[in-house]
DNA sequence: ATTAAGTACGACCGGTCGTACTATTTGCCA
DNA sequence: TGGCAAATAGTACGACCGGTCGTACTTAAT
């Protein structure tokens, strides 16, 4: 049984410049003709390497996931269980479509509004991958917890629900509004969010953790 | 049968059918089509009101605009500067669309994520209307800043900057998410960036976190 | 060498898009 | 009652949509 040509090479071009397709112009921008032009290759040919333009989609969702967790997630995981490792996190995930080398945004924040009432395969796969997201998240910050990091009374599903709220705000300010302070602005939230989460009551003087780092 | 009604009245009745189905399923969603099937006239009928499709959009932008300070910005205003007037701002803020009978959510809030890159005369308006939207919270807090109710060394843009944030966590939990508890973590956020907008480091007797209060 | 599968192409399907141009209806006023 | 301008409908267009078809070429297994 053969494989021709070049099978997951050019599978993977496709997915490549289809992510790059999909964080400037959303999933909805992303058709056949215009994938496949970017592609350099023809609809038919593009359209054979999946059956629908559903498994497109999706495909692409999978390819952005992937990504995300090579440029997000893994170097986060090289730092050790605790505060270091999700403020690792958190300084990777902001902006991280373009330290990725994508044009765009990213396509997981622009499907949260874009398929609010749209019900559907593709709605459910972001779904998924929203929630295995905030699993991690929430994964992480328990780790702070168990390191004493954070007050063991952390509410922590409070907690990864703001930080949400930090990641989307700096996504529009920045990527929208085009604000450059967008970044000082999203450090300075999460850092509050921090020094409230290391107890509900007082200590001393607060501890400037966070180092200076962010461009 | 022919009532006629001149142009004003079948104009609003398209900008009204639009304003609900824009909400629903975004800027690229809203066809001539689609909407003159919704309005119940024929697709060039339709267009005759307007010249263009993107004068359709930007009509659908300032209804929602008018709409929203009708439902939001009003009752607001009706309470003292301070505290009271911010505080009646953002509950009224949070899910408005679907309090003022929209069936889908906030066209602002998805047109963020969506014209993220797509420039033209549609981004520019939303750009615009954003930047009036946080002039207006910016305001309010000020306010409150004047009534000595928040620290006058807040900074004011970094607590508006956040206030969107909860607003956007809220608007992907409670519309995509469909998290029945989105309300109450919006409000248990808010009421923290309140807290701790009342003084730098006031935190006298540990607070017992969140009032009961909420609705 | 034959066969079968994989890959890619160009032509094409019915449909919808936005947008013109033309008819027809309608309400109002002389 | 006739006429007129405005409002709506009708029709047509080129472009693009997702998707199918027939076909040709390449490769791998038989």
């Amino acid at each position: 049984m053969g494989m021709a040509t070049t099978n997951p090479a050019t599978r993977d071009r496709i997915l490549e410049h289809g992510l790059d397709l999909l964080s400037a112009v959303g999933l909805s921008g992303v058709t056949l003709g215009v994938l496949a032009a970017d592609v350099g290759m023809s609809k038919s040919g593009l359209f054979a390497h999946f059956r629908s333009k559903e498994a497109v989609q999706l495909a692409l969702l999978r390819q952005m996931a992937q990504l995300a967790n090579a440029v997000v997630v893994a170097p986060a995981l090289e730092q050790p269980p605790g505060l270091a490792r999700l403020t690792t996190l958190v300084e990777n995930w902001l902006g991280w479509s373009r330290k990725a080398g994508l044009r765009g945004g990213c396509p997981v924040a622009a499907a949260l509004f874009e398929l609010d009432d749209i019900d559907g395969d593709v709605r459910a796969e972001v779904v998924a991958m929203e929630g295995r997201w905030r699993e991690l998240l929430k994964a992480l910050v328990c780790e702070a917890v168990a390191s004493r990091e954070l007050s063991v009374d952390l509410d922590v599903d409070q907690f990864v629900w703001e930080l949400c709220g930090i990641y989307l705000s700096h996504h529009a300010s920045s990527r929208f509004l085009r604000d450059p302070g967008a970044d000082r602005r999203a450090l300075t939230a999460f850092e509050a969010l921090l020094r409230r989460a290391q107890g509900p009551w007082p200590r001393g003087p607060s501890p400037p953790l966070s180092a200076p780092e962010e461009q």
